[in-house]
RNA sequence: AGGGGUGUAGCUCAGCUGGUAGAGCAUCGGUCUCCAAAACCGAGGGUCGGGGGUUCGAGUCCCUCCGCCCCUG
């Protein structure tokens, strides 16, 4: 009851939370949610699918409180999801949230999206699923990216100049893009036509949550733990009942392969599980280095009260401002 | 106590008949415009258990000490 009898303080047009794996992020977001009368919108890749709850820490129900949570779990893990599609299902669910009158609160660690957000997406045209299925083909027949780069050198030398031949997924996009479209990815990303107007978030409060390297590491094996006595190996077996393409992103969330491996016999538990807190704690790091290179204009805090004392220091004076 | 084995990067280990150390994993840094929990690029790190000896030169041979493991008592 005192929840509802908190003293709502003015809010921002937006929230943008951002911040490692097992930061605290979705705790902080619903905090500040209270705080302003917000709906939280997901910002991470992995918690949008349906059937990846528990390995992918999705806020559990009893977490949120009194908050409204969108674009959580809604998409079917069969599904290749993209920036593309979150970034559509974000703007409209902002719209959406602020025509109620609330304010939305985004959270997660996926980088890339909030990029997206902020810098805007050039509206690329779909690729025909056969288009897209050739070509996944031709990577196989070809057996190596580097045979696949060479024939995008041909076709497209500018952007095969601007791609490691290594780099197998970047190749595939931008022969898929040329074959389907007849003109290369290098002119759609200099058009000006944009997919949304980011100005929708141009003013835009923006929070990074980034604990110490070595709180955020403990915290990675804690949790972990943690997800498998929930049932994180039960949900690994199911994910792969749904008998999936291995190579579809839900199927590449973490744990989803090796707990599988276990719970077949052919990895021992302790084996497992220490993979799979590496694999997290890599995906951190990374998650770290995006942070550090490409949000370094964002507020950065070691802890959610520090966080939070901000946020309010932040209102107060737009409070005078006004 | 006697016999055997072993001690090389944070970890697991390679280093043939002596020529001033390598790999995998871990760790660290970076890239990033539609699979991003992805894909890719790069880097550092070892007084070779200690000491002595032989040698132009020893991780590699000899002696000795220390640690660990196994066997026998």
């Amino acid at each position: 009851m005192t929840r509802n009898q908190t003293q709502r303080i003015p809010a921002p047009t937006a929230v943008l939370i951002a911040g490692p794996t097992a930061s605290g992020k979705s705790s902080l977001a619903i905090r500040l949610a209270e705080l302003v009368d917000g709906v939280i919108i997901n910002a991470d890749s992995m918690q949008i699918y349906d059937h990846l709850s528990i390995l992918s820490a999705r806020p559990k129900p009893e977490d949120m409180g009194t908050i409204d949570h969108r674009l959580y779990g809604y998409v079917d893990p069969s599904e290749r999801y993209s920036v593309g599609r979150w970034l559509d299902d974000a703007v409209e669910a902002i719209r959406d949230v602020r025509a109620k009158g609330q304010c939305p609160v985004l959270v997660g660690g996926t980088g890339l999206y909030f990029k997206a957000l902020l810098e805007g997406l050039n509206s690329v045209p779909d690729v025909p699923l056969e288009i897209r299925a050739y070509w996944m083909a031709e990577q196989q027949r070809l057996g190596s990216p580097e045979a696949m780069h060479a024939v995008l050198a041909e076709r497209d030398p500018d952007i095969a100049a601007q791609l490691k031949p290594a780099d197998g997924q970047r190749i595939l996009r931008a022969l898929e893009i040329l074959d389907a479209t007849g003109k290369s990815l290098l002119e759609w990303q200099k058009s000006n036509d944009m997919r949304h107007d980011p100005a929708i978030v141009a003013d835009a409060m923006r929070l990074v949550l980034c604990p110490p390297r070595e709180d955020v590491y403990r915290r990675i094996e804690d949790r972990f733990d943690h997800m498998v006595a929930l049932g994180g190996i039960e949900e690994a077996v199911h994910m792969n009942d749904l008998g999936l393409d291995p190579d579809l992103p839900a199927m590449k969330a973490i744990g989803v392969a090796l707990l599988w491996e276990h719970a077949k016999g052919e990895l021992s538990y302790e084996e497992a599980i220490e993979l799979c807190k590496r694999d997290t704690r890599r995906y951190a790091k990374r998650q770290m280095t995006w942070i550090r290179n490409q949000m370094s204009d964002w507020s950065l805090f070691e802890t959610a009260e520090a966080a939070i004392e901000y946020f309010l220091i932040e209102m107060e004076k737009n409070k005078v401002g006004n």
